[in-house]
DNA sequence: ATTTTTATTTTTGTATACAATTTTTTAGCG
DNA sequence: CGCTAAAAAATTGTATACAAAAATAAAAAT
């Protein structure tokens, strides 16, 4: 019961190189990918070996990048005993939601003063787009989309240290894929959320627009927490 | 490499007895307080040799050590040119500020929610503490007691990640020093806020709470950017 | 058969070795 | 003297080697 798997179900080959390249941080993307999106489940021990002979690298690199996914908060080290895929606890979610909300609020606020047109053209096209996956309900793609969205107000507060650590909290939460039992009912209220969110913005009505981020999040906090009490029972 | 699929165990998380000690972890805990407590200056350059020889340990450990560090803001890590202790620009500043004050807005929030009498005492003590290092003009003193009375909101609010999130921040706010120079108006703006903190507290208005802290922060903002200018000039 | 003890293997932590890259020094030239 | 280019030295990136601890397998005792 307690048992967990590992298995790699994607091509196995070595891992993608950027430019300024070293292995380090070719691993670190390349290995936080794999716990983002469930290719490493959580609490499922990760062995060097493992992913050494995966991106047939040697454990120097290797070990570094373990350093920095753990910080980061995906994987919990245990001296002597290596590395594991964080779990996402009730804990976990009850204290990173609020956080979450208040960075989503703060980058509401943020991105009412700096928003450009353009922006806001290109947030609405993604919001209709959404809708449509809405009513035809692709949960998958709409989810997709959903992520876009909030990333995008991120992006135009201007603020690329609030961008990137609302993306590791929310990169731990992503590994819950929590939309696949999204009740209906959530489903339309999440639509309705999104549709004042866009009307904030159209406004630049920063308080508004904070404040029906804050809401939204607590909703997602709810839904994310049903749907792990549901998986372990 | 076809699919592998290997069975392993959870960590026992009750596990006293395993050897907490390693030198990555040390060697993390000393060069942040090095570099917080200001022993290596920002903008300078940190060769691996150097530390390995303070430390009397090899580069393996330490580099590991650096990528954690890198990854919580306080170094930069520059392929094949090493590790550089990471300046306070202004821009850092404008990002982290806004960021500080959601996070200690909202902690405001949850401490009002679930502040017992012996928390609000203690902080209340540690306020009229703070008063007289003000009345006697001790900076370093005020300064200190000053940082336990915020570390004691973030912590009544019951948020360990919070907590962790603000204080990480903190720290790379902190090696600026930029009390040095703060000047005798800012510091009585200051403990009228802390002032206005503590009624807050002692109602347990959050609303109030969130909203004197908020101003709080954007104030010291100012005094650390004016800090910042000064010090380029 | 079950549990405890002991031996073996595996895995992790750290040190060292070697390769690649950058920095510094030195030599040459105008 | 200043500038550029080549050589040397130093530093970083990665792989391997060895030591310590943990996990597993095997043996012994109940």
């Amino acid at each position: 019961m307690s048992d967990t798997v590992v298995s790699f179900e994607r091509p196995v080959s070595t891992a993608k190189t950027s430019d300024n390249s070293t292995l380090h941080g070719d691993l670190v993307a390349n290995i936080r990918e794999l716990i983002i999106e469930g290719d490493l489940e959580p609490g499922a021990k990760v062995p060097e070996r493992i992913l050494c002979e995966r991106y047939s690298v040697s454990r120097t690199p290797l070990r570094e990048a373990l350093k920095t996914l753990a910080s980061e908060g995906l994987l919990e080290l245990l001296p002597h005993r290596g590395a594991w895929v964080a779990r996402l606890t009730a804990e976990d979610v009850d204290q990173m939601f609020p956080i979450m909300g208040a960075l989503e609020a703060l980058s509401g606020e943020l991105a009412c003063q700096n928003l450009t047109e353009e922006q806001f053209a290109e947030i609405q096209a993604l919001h209709y787009q959404m809708v449509l996956h809405y009513t035809r309900r692709q949960l998958k793609l709409y989810f997709q989309v959903n992520q876009e969205i909030h990333e995008k107000i991120l992006s135009a507060s201007a603020n690329p240290l609030l961008l990137q650590m609302y993306k590791t909290l929310a990169g731990r939460i992503r590994r819950a894929r929590f939309v696949a039992n999204m009740s209906d009912e959530r489903w339309t209220q999440a639509v309705k959320e999104h549709e004042e969110i866009l009307n904030a913005l159209a406004k630049r009505d920063g308080a508004a627009l904070s404040d029906v981020l804050k809401r939204h999040l607590k909703n997602k906090c709810e839904t994310v927490k049903s749907h792990l009490e549901n998986e372990n029972a």
